[in-house]
DNA sequence: TGGGCCGATCAATCATAGCA
DNA sequence: CTGCTATGATTGATCGGCCC
């Protein structure tokens, strides 16, 4: 249960091929909204449908299956934030959670000022 | 270009400070672990009780602060000196130690 | 033995807060 | 008001561990 500190002798040690190597992708708006929309049909991936989805989005499998599981993660988070500080929001025991967007505790103005 | 973004998307950035009381709290645990400034899940729960804040802004905040202290030690040796020595339960040297005047008070 | 997933972290970046 | 720095949050990607 210890979660190691820098063990990683080095999560960045590509100094030594001049090549600059996996650099932060920048998804497209679109590719994030495919992405989405295919999480909220399947929170898993099959092999095929990654594959099918590399392709249709022009990213790496390794790309879409990280995108996946870095996803899952954030519903994870966002499910288990969105209970625990609303504990005076409604009763305290069941958890009708459902997939996405329930939080009694998110004051989110919605300032329609698009493009520019 | 029309990756402006941000307003759907992340539209949830209103960040605002940590309170004085919060941010004392964080920093003297890492100055006071700075062999190793990685809480475990129940010490970040109880910063986050102390500080007022979540348990998800203890873990992002280290994020930052580990990440900005290597990148720039010098910047923080101020606040470090004033941190450090509380609860000194590690010792261990980061770069520039030498100086130690402890136990000065100790809640 | 190899591949996917989880949990934690890293590292770069975004957008705002805060101060001179 | 302007410019710059401090700082909280987001996220693609990595690392070690676990399971099958």
């Amino acid at each position: 249960v210890k979660r190691n500190p820098p063990k990683t002798a080095k999560v960045s040690e590509y100094g030594l091929l001049g090549q600059p190597n996996a650099i932060r992708t920048n998804f497209t708006t679109k590719q994030l909204t495919e992405l989405e929309k295919e999480f909220h049909f399947n929170k898993y991936l099959t092999r095929a449908r990654r594959v099918e989805i590399a392709a249709t989005l022009e990213l790496n499998e390794t790309q879409v299956k990280i995108w996946f599981q870095n996803r899952r993660m954030k519903q994870k988070k966002r499910e288990k934030e969105g209970l625990a500080p609303a504990a005076a929001c409604r009763s305290a025991k069941d958890a009708s959670e459902a997939s996405d967007q329930s939080n009694c505790t998110s004051p989110e103005a919605s300032p329609s000022s698009v493009s520019s | 270009v029309m990756i402006l973004r941000s307003r759907f998307l992340d539209a949830r950035r209103k960040r605002r400070n940590f309170s004085k009381q919060a941010t004392e709290v964080l920093n003297e645990y890492f100055y006071s672990h700075l062999s190793n400034p990685y809480p475990s899940e129940e010490a970040k729960e109880e910063l986050a009780k102390k500080g007022g804040i979540t348990v998800s802004q203890v873990s992002n905040w280290f994020g930052n602060k580990r990440i900005r202290y290597k990148k720039n030690m010098g910047k923080f040796q101020e606040e470090a000196n004033i941190y450090a020595a509380k609860t000194a339960v590690d010792a261990t040297n980061v770069v520039a130690q030498g100086n130690q005047a402890n136990s000065p008070s100790t809640p």
